[in-house]
DNA sequence: GGCGATATGTTATAACATAACAACATGAGT
DNA sequence: ACTCATGTTGTTATGTTATAACATATCGCC
């Protein structure tokens, strides 16, 4: 293993950014989401979203339910559960099938379909927007999509021996 | 629902094809790597692959269990996925991430990454080749990718309400 | 035979997830 | 204010998926 844990793992490819700013904005768009679809943005569905942006990393459902149980803010599993699945039906939240996880979404207030670089390494993960050729092929074959997952596991920049670190 | 398990759920494409002749040349290609990489291929490894093969569709690990049990070849999780832990690796069986699945993988012999189209309703899955463009733009992020997923989940053209069925 | 390498058998437990129902809150209509 | 419908949370219990750790067996080789 190279660098375990770095002080703070970037969403929007693996640079490094404002992620005070970038927690506020996506903060925002929730509220201007929940207020758009009429859709109440309570204590508990808040904090999972803030714990999320403020991991700024891929979490396990158990996890965040650690949270909020120090938090006094409910300490069974599908406290947890529903909270995460409201935010990844609403697209702020996206499930790294690979990891059983969840990570706050980078591009918050656009529909798309995600896709993920994990690093095996370092463990971080980098949200990119997907604009694969593959919807393509699926139509051909008279598939028609619904959601799509894209999850790459490798080594990132800062991961690969030659190169970053 | 639409059409809950038709008599042959097909791996390439959504289809009909001949069965028994795809199981026989799998298996065939199964011995030949196996005797080209000098790795054993042992009764329950076999056994495994044959139940993939038969099923011809995606199996979690413990329904493969549970026809290794029934015929006396271990009972216990590891065997299972021990056994198909070694065919993932050598590229005869892919995981599907969205199902917790295993399934026999339909271009044996070829290296390559899979895409799945996941039907929700009838949840036949169909193995496709991807060649996304999607490690391209993970190239240019400096991104090191060694295994990638593709899984889309949608409608079949078997259960999309106006066309099929 | 003894050794190393590989595979399987087994125990136990970890990690992830949901069904089902109870309790409470809120807002609409009367 | 009452009550009803709806939505959310709290809780119990359980289901499902997966692996660590160690014991046993098998096989080729020297």
């Amino acid at each position: 293993m190279n660098s375990k844990k770095a002080p703070c793992a970037p969403l929007t490819g693996f640079g490094t950014h404002d992620h005070t700013r970038c927690k506020a904005a996506s903060m925002t768009a929730a509220e201007a989401l929940c207020a758009a679809r009429k859709l109440q943005l309570t204590p508990v569905r808040k904090r999972v979203l803030e714990i999320l942006l403020e991991a700024h990393e891929a979490m396990g459902a158990y996890d965040v339910l650690a949270r909020l149980a120090a938090e006094g803010l409910g300490s069974k599993p599908p406290v947890a559960y529903r909270a995460l699945g409201f935010w990844v039906e609403q697209g702020l939240v996206h499930r790294i099938e690979k990891l059983n996880a969840y990570v706050a979404c980078a591009h918050p207030g656009r529909a798309h379909d995600a896709a993920f670089m994990i690093c095996r390494d370092c463990g971080r993960v980098a949200e990119t927007e997907s604009q694969g050729p593959f919807g393509q092929s699926a139509g051909e074959a008279g598939f028609q999509i619904e959601s799509l997952v894209i999850e790459a596991e490798g080594l990132c920049p800062k991961c690969i021996p030659e190169a970053g670190a």
